[in-house]
DNA sequence: TACGTCATGTAACTTGTTACATGATTAG
DNA sequence: CTAATCATGTAACAAGTTACATGACGTA
């Protein structure tokens, strides 16, 4: 009776990134998709397709488990949540030191290769990407704005928070940065 | 006659690094794959197995030719340089905006699932992640020493001072962020 | 003799994107 | 009547990683 227990590799990014959501409430694949854009999406997106196929490696793992409901549609909905195994191997995996995934990032590229194009033109683009960088801060301080400072610890918006307060630092960063690369690129008169 | 001309389709952001490496110098594949580590490869990476990929359609795209020389090894080397094409196609990419990818990045998903570990350990392992950025932080500044200020616009040099410097504000972001996660994460007694 | 560097490539796999396919309910 | 939202999935593809395979030359 060589029973064939699943070998259950450890889930992959994504599969910590869909637990992580369901440690703040059950879902469905719809809901966990539209998580993942917005404002968990901010640092890890995937689509729905991506998703639904994750679902099924990670109940296959026994990290989640679902409850059918019926409609809308063909299929049942299918309403998920943590297992205990699963709530324990996020826990243990929060910890853990991150793996290092290579940077790749297209403007830096482009800013490398900028000696060779036309300044004028490279200006209009970092122009561009600053406004989207303006944009986009302004959003992230509305948001901050509603909260009144940091949650304590235990608390599941403190981790919205502290990803919030990164996404904050980070656009200041690329703000700066691109108004570095405007000032470079002339017309600063 | 109907003659298969290549459809040529636009090359893969991995595509434009190689050109906006070779744009500095010719290459063989293998010295590709050393610039992709590093400096480059703080921005864009690459082994060398996507990179000898990579390289057969740049030049199936006469973006790129090589010239051979004989050895070390079975095959030939291929010394690569840019075709004409090549160069304007790099000049035109450059000014384009950038195509966005998804942010993901693990260490802020972690943060966001931080709420329900023990804090103790998240505050280690940010103590880690903290330690890794200042390390980096200080190369990057004596990196920087190097350099006597910012090189003249039309200077491949300044191609590497701007991306230096983007990666210089981004680990300072990084290190005040980890800062403020292990403050709040206790023992700041 | 063994290891590191130079140099090329292929194959199998994982991850992520885009497009296809179905169908009920509700709001305009 | 039409479009958006809710809800599930598959298939084909592109991008990236890891491992395999070869082999000369120089150094320890």
């Amino acid at each position: 009776m060589t029973s064939t227990t699943s070998p259950a590799s450890t889930p992959s990014t994504l599969g910590f990134a869909i637990l992580a959501v369901l440690a703040r409430g059950n879902r469905t694949g719809y809901d966990l998709a539209a998580a993942m854009r917005r404002p968990v999406g901010y640092f890890w997106t995937a689509r729905h397709s991506q998703i639904h196929a994750e679902l099924q490696k990670l109940r296959a793992a026994e990290l989640v488990a679902y409850e059918s409901e019926h409609g809308p549609g063909p299929q049942d909905k299918k309403v998920y949540h943590l297992t205990p195994e699963g709530r324990r191997a996020l826990r243990e995996w929060v910890t853990e030191p991150p793996r290092e995934r290579p940077e790749r990032d297209e403007l830096v590229l482009k800013a490398y290769a900028s000696w060779l194009a036309e300044p004028g033109m490279v200006r209009r683009m970092f122009a561009e990407q600053l406004a989207a960088h303006e944009e986009r801060l302004a959003e992230y301080e509305r948001h901050e704005a509603s909260f009144g400072g940091p949650p304590a610890l235990g608390d599941p918006r403190f981790g919205n928070y502290a990803t919030l307060l990164c996404g904050l630092g980070y656009e200041r960063h690329r703000i700066e940065w691109c108004r570095w690369m405007l000032s470079r690129l002339g017309e600063d008169a």
